[in-house]
Formats: structure tokens, C-alpha cells, sequence
RNA sequence: GCUGCCGUAGCUCAGUCGGUAGAGCGCGUCCUUGGUAAGGACGAGGUCAUGAGUUCAAAUCUCAUCGGCAGCUCCA
């Protein structure tokens, strides 16, 4: 006998095996039709809880106690299995339509889902609506999804039949010989699948194939390439409208549209492909960055420091950073004499060489050296993004040196730097992953027992300052110690790192530079040292920032931070005197003389993203003051010059979003 | 780096069947001197990414190269 308990706290008892399909049709017909999936958690005998979501029709336990929720198009996780079997439905179309045609997986993913197939031509978007035709034809018919169950060597024998070799491999390489696997049937279409599936096509009441690209099977390069098709689908044809309007929007935000229109940077091949160019405008927002962190920077007790951009091979040698990412990296320049030189990917050394630049103290630790450094790296071309991803950039960069016992403060320290950027610009979306070792692999260095502390040290830290959204993922460390990083997307949804803060036991390591200091005990110690950028550079926190703000930045960033508009010729010398008054007042000022109308020249300083249009004319001239037009506020009236000077440097100061 | 798509004026884009190039915005000059999202006239501006090939003729068709975009892979 089954006892099922549903999230009401009532209970149903069945003598015979049931699937949540009966569950939901003894409560009613409305939720049976409605029912997309469930959610069941079993408990074992050991007291231990499983969770899993099946399909409505899957069978439950034939005894026992179950914890039961059905899942209606109102859960958020109905969406994903809708979507999940809407790849099955494109699967089934695409196997329908061409010849030859071999499956691999086809999963869902945040916005949809993608199935990708071996084929001998890659798809075209011509083939988009054939495909999305035969779908809805697929749809219409509406036959169910049917679960079934075999072992893995019986499913090997079937998918060889039926010419399914990706599929073999799966299963011939990744899974034990008695296990048992699951098929999801859908009329002719039968494919090897985990589930959940929705009953029947009949709840996908909109989709469609967004895109193709190619992908590697199991994502290796070396693997063959496959053909992948991007969809998406949703229970409504209403939010899939409002999801492609959504994605236009975003569009229009891009930074690299945006940082064109504004001229704020540029990228020319010319120069160099992923070489980015500040213009002056840019520039301004990059100075006023530049300020920002380096007010905190002096407030947190780093210490400047300069050093050169090229430097001797045998450094990075030392370093351990050449040869072995000589692929991603410039090459050497080799002198007549035989010297080489890097053009550093990494700061790092160069701030190590400072440390050891003579005998250090304990006393003196933690020692915080700052440098905004300019690197480069030779990205492969297909990585290359506007500002986000480029060959050249300045990092943020500092480098902390200390004893063991302050890893712990100095990172938290770290941590409350990157928190002050982030609640300075606004983002308040963003995630904070810490990356630690995988204890299987021979890849890293340093102590393990130290990695131990030092992990459960930063995951202590980022939960007493109550990071949101904390994510830790095993075996995504640096081989050189554990790290922290902070994440946002850009507006079509790819993430991004901006900060972080990364412990190394390499480079002070007797191997690299066996740095020391001289502790209390007058015996000589390792410092640890500390990588943490806030930013991460300044090229791709601008980027994210362009499009966080849609170039509509805050006053304090704002390249032109207020405009006069004069009404006429008549009054260009009192807008040449406000604009003179607010430049000395140290605000960045514009001024619009131009014979066109007023009109015209409040459109061109609306586009323009002004923070604030000063329109003066005779009313204004008369009573000294100027007629203020906000960017957010819209028409604020008449207001004194020099009171209006005053409130922009309050605001400028406070850098008020 | 891989796969696919794309490359026409400063920008956004049109250009049919192969017949030597267009619009809007922007820019310049002049007229207009005006009160909160576009006043008017005239004008300049193109080696149609580059290089080969096919053709009487190429922006258009073919190939190669370079670059851009999307995804994949990578990211000290």
C-alpha cells in the first residue's frame, strides 16, 4: 500500500500502483487536465529524503510514503520540462524531415532549449520553418509521452539498430552495465531520456527554433562537431511575445552598439582586432572609474605602485605563466643579444618583485600593493567581445601579502571592496561563485591540508557577510588556490566575472619565488598572497556598465554631465557665462549655440543622455538663473545658477545613481 | 581556434533578372532668431572589406584572404 501526502497535508491511500495523473483526477478533472508533472519526495529507511520530478504519468511507488506535488504551468519549474519535451518534438520534426540525421542530447537551458544533432550539412534558417511547421504538426496530433524502462544492454542493442551511434556511445561509455535507463516514446519517435516529460504536446501553445550554431559532442574540441538548433517555448503565446520583445530591447542596450552611438570606444582592425580605444568620452567614465576605486584603494591602506607593461621572459618563466600559456599570450620579443621580452599577460609578478625588492617584516604585512596594470593576452578570435572580452586590458589589479592568520580578514576586506563597487554602480544582480579543489586531481599545488582551512575560511566569510546568491563549485579553483568571483550578465544574458579575489600558494612558493618574511619568532615564514581586482578591468566593467545603464549614466559618470541650451543668438553670452561658472564650479559642461530651435536642441541633448538641459533664454538672463530639464526628472523649472552648481556637486560627490 | 551567417556613405540600412549607386540620420554653407523631443534651402561625402576568377559587362555569380556577429571550445 502507497500513502501519498499532498503539500495540503492531506493524505490518500492505493492499494494498486498509481501515477500523480490518478492523483490529480481523484481531486478533480481540472487539475488532471492541468497537471504538467510532479514533484515526489520518498523517504528511504535510513531516513534519508529523495526528491525527483516525474512525469504525470510515470508510475509512483508500488508502497511506502510520498510526498506528492503536481506541478501545474504555474510552477516554475513546469517551464523547463514543457521545454524539454518541445526538443523532443523538434527532435522528432528534424527526424522526420531529413535523411541521415543522427541524435545527441537536448537539453533546456535558462531561455529554452537546443537538441543537437550529427548531420552531414549544417542547417540553414531557410530550415527553420520547415522545421517549425512539421512541429506543428507534431503538437496538433497531440499523441502522448510514453516512459519506458529497459537495461542499459538491451538499450545498447536497440539504439544500434536503429542507427543511433552517439547514443551508444553514451551509454557504452558512461554507465555501469546493469543499470537501468529510460526511453521516452512520442508516436515514432523514441528517445533515449531521463525525463520528466509533460502528458502530451497539447500544453505547448507556443515555440519557436531561434537559432543554430554548431557545438562539440560532450563539448570536448576534439570531439566531432555537431549541428545545434536553439528554440524556445512557452505554455503561452503571450510570453513568447513578450520574451522576443524582451530580447529586442536588449538588443538596444548592447554596449557595442551603444559605445558607438556615444562614442565611447572603439575597435578597429586596423589597430588590431580586440585592442580597444578609449575616446574622450569613454575615457572620462574610465577616469571617473579610475578615481572612484583609487579613493578606496587609499582608504583601505593599498599602496600605489607602477611597473612596465613588458619585462623579461625569464620572469613569467619564474612565474610559471610561460611556457605554459604561451598559446594565449603575445609572443616574446628577442633582442640581438638574445633577450627575450613579454608583454605581460598578468601583473602579478612584477607586484611579487616589489615584495621581494628587499628583506619584509611581519610588521609590515599585510602588505597591499596597487597597480591599475595594463596587460595583454592573445584571446583566441572567436572569444573576442566589444569590451568584454579583448586582447588588451587594465586591471584593477592589487596583490596582498600576509601571514596565514589574515587571510581571513584581508579577504573579507576584499569582499566588502567589491560589495561597496557593486552597491555604488546598482547591480544588484549578480552572483558571487567561490571555486574550490577537486581533491582528485593532481593539478594543484600547495598544501592540502592549507587549501582545507583556507576554503572553509572564505565560505565562512561569504556567509557572515551574507553574499547573495553564493554558488560553490568543486574543482573550478586556479591550480594555485581557491578564489571567489563575482558575476553579472550583459544584457543578452551571457555571464560575465567582473571582481575577484583569488589565494595563491604558488608564487610565494619556494618553486616560484620562495618569498619570505621574518615573523615574531625571528624565524623566516611564506606570506600568502592575495590576487583581487574589484573590477576585474576596466574595459569589461564599462561594457556591463554601458549596458546596466543603457549609456544613460549617473551624473558623477555621465561624459557631459549638464548641457546649456541658449533660446537664441541673443542670449549666447549669458550661456557662455552659466557654462563658464558650472566648468569652474569642476562640472563636466556642454554648451548647444547651434541656430536651431529650442525644440531641436532639447531632442539632440535628450538623445545625447544628458544628466541635465539648462535652457536659457531672456526670463532667465533677467533673474540669473536657468531652466533645468533633468534627465530623470523632466522640467524641474527655474532655478538659481549657483544653487543649481551647488545641488550637481552634491550629487556628483555622493554619486548618486 | 571550430561551425554557421554577414561585410554597400560617418551611422542605420535599401539596391529586383549581372547592365558602373540610393534613402534617412549625421556633416558643411546659407536663410530663419525661436521657450521644452525634429524650421527651411542647397551641398559635400562611396576602390560596394581586400584579392583573384567567370562574363561583352560584377555591389550582385565563384574561390581565397581579412574583419564582424552568434554559438561552441578556452579564459593564469
Amino acid at each position: 500500500m502507497l500513502k501519498v501526502v499532498l503539500p495540503d497535508g492531506s493524505e490518500k491511500c492505493y492499494e494498486k500502483r498509481v501515477s500523480p495523473l490518478d492523483v490529480a483526477s481523484e481531486i478533480g478533472a481540472g487539475l488532471a487536465k492541468a497537471t504538467v508533472a510532479a514533484v515526489v519526495e520518498t523517504t528511504t529507511e535510513t531516513g534519508e529524503t529523495t526528491t525527483a520530478t516525474i512525469s504525470s504519468t510515470d508510475l509512483l511507488p508500488e508502497s511506502g510514503e510520498v510526498k506528492l506535488r503536481l506541478l501545474t504551468k504555474k510552477d516554475p519549474e513546469a517551464l523547463g520540462i514543457l521545454r524539454h519535451s518541445c526538443a523532443h518534438v523538434m527532435a522528432r520534426a528534424v527526424l522526420r524531415l531529413f535523411k541521415g540525421v543522427r541524435l545527441a542530447f537536448g537539453p533546456t537551458t535558462d531561455n529554452g532549449f537546443y537538441y543537437d544533432f550529427w548531420k552531414e550539412e549544417p542547417f540553414t534558417e531557410d530550415d527553420f520553418a520547415k522545421i517549425e511547421a512539421e512541429m506543428a504538426q507534431i503538437i496538433k496530433a497531440d499523441e502522448p509521452f510514453e516512459r519506458i524502462e529497459m537495461s542499459r544492454d538491451e538499450a545498447i542493442k536497440l539504439l544500434k539498430a536503429a542507427g543511433e551511434t552517439l547514443k551508444v556511445e553514451h551509454l557504452e561509455t558512461g554507465l555501469a552495465e546493469n543499470e537501468t535507463v529510460s526511453f521516452y516514446r512520442q508516436g515514432e519517435f523514441v528517445d533515449l531520456c531521463r525525463g520528466p516529460h509533460i502528458p502530451s504536446p497539447r500544453f505547448i501553445g507556443a515555440f519557436k527554433i531561434m537559432s543554430t550554431s554548431s557545438a562539440y559532442w560532450k563539448g570536448d574540441a576534439n570531439n566531432q562537431q555537431l549541428c545545434r538548433v536553439y528554440g524556445t517555448a512557452f505554455f503561452d503565446k503571450k510570453d513568447l511575445d513578450a520574451y522576443l520583445t524582451r530580447l529586442e530591447e536588449a538588443k538596444k542596450r548592447d554596449h557595442r552598439v551603444l559605445g558607438k552611438k556615444h562614442e565611447l570606444f572603439m575597435v578597429d582592425p586596423k589597430i588590431g582586432s580586440g585592442l580597444v580605444v578609449w575616446l574622450p568620452k569613454g575615457a572620462v567614465i574610465r577616469k571617473q572609474l579610475e578615481n572612484f576605486i583609487y579613493e578606496e584603494l587609499i582608504k583601505r591602506d593599498y599602496q600605489p605602485m607602477y611597473s612596465p607593461v613588458i619585462c623579461r621572459v625569464e620572469l613569467f618563466e619564474t612565474s610559471g605563466h610561460y611556457p605554459y600559456y604561451a598559446d594565449s599570450q603575445f609572443p616574446p620579443i628577442t633582442m640581438d643579444d638574445g633577450d627575450r621580452y613579454l608583454l605581460r599577460p598578468m601583473n602579478c609578478p612584477l607586484h611579487v618583485m616589489v615584495y621581494d625588492s628587499k628583506p619584509r617584516s611581519y610588521r609590515e604585512l599585510p602588505l597591499r600593493l596597487a597597480e591599475f596594470g595594463n596587460v595583454h593576452r592573445f584571446e583566441q578570435s572567436g572569444e573576442l567581445n566589444g569590451l568584454t572580452r579583448v586582447r588588451g586590458f587594465t586591471q584593477d589589479d592589487a596583490h596582498i601579502f600576509c601571514t596565514e592568520e589574515q587571510v581571513e580578514s584581508e579577504f573579507k576586506n576584499c569582499v566588502d571592496m567589491t560589495l561597496k563597487v557593486l552597491k555604488t554602480m546598482g547591480f544588484e544582480e549578480y552572483e558571487v561563485r567561490l571555486s574550490f579543489r577537486d581533491w582528485t586531481s593532481p593539478k594543484y599545488v600547495g598544501d592540502p591540508e592549507v587549501w582545507k582551512k583556507a576554503q572553509a575560511s572564505l565560505e565562512r566569510a561569504c556567509h557572515e557577510m551574507n553574499l547573495p546568491k553564493l554558488e560553490i563549485v568543486e574543482g573550478e579553483a586556479a591550480f594555485y588556490g581557491p578564489k571567489a568571483d563575482f558575476i553579472v550578465r550583459d544584457c543578452l544574458g551571457r555571464q560575465w566575472q567582473l571582481g575577484t579575489i583569488q589565494l595563491d600558494y604558488n608564487l610565494p612558493s619556494p618553486q616560484r619565488f620562495n618569498l619570505k618574511y621574518v615573523g615574531a619568532d625571528g624565524e623566516l615564514h611564506q606570506p600568502v598572497m592575495i590576487h583581487r581586482a574589484p573590477f576585474g578591468s576596466f574595459e569589461r566593467f564599462t561594457g556591463i556598465l554601458i549596458e546596466h545603464f543603457a549609456a544613460a549614466f549617473p551624473l558623477w559618470l555621465a561624459p557631459e554631465q549638464v548641457r546649456v541650451l541658449s533660446i537664441s543668438e541673443k542670449f549666447e553670452n549669458y550661456a557662455k557665462d552659466v557654462a563658464a561658472k558650472m566648468k569652474a564650479a569642476g562640472l563636466r559642461v556642454g554648451l548647444d549655440l547651434s541656430p536651431e530651435k529650442i525644440g531641436a536642441k532639447i531632442r539632440v541633448g535628450r538623445n545625447d543622455l544628458i544628466p541635465y538641459l539648462c535652457v536659457v533664454g531672456a526670463k532667465e538672463e533677467e533673474s540669473g538663473t536657468v531652466a533645468v530639464r533633468g534627465r530623470k526628472q523632466g522640467e524641474m523649472g527655474a532655478i538659481n545658477v549657483d544653487q543649481f552648481i551647488a545641488d550637481l556637486k552634491q550629487e556628483n560627490a555622493e554619486r548618486r545613481l
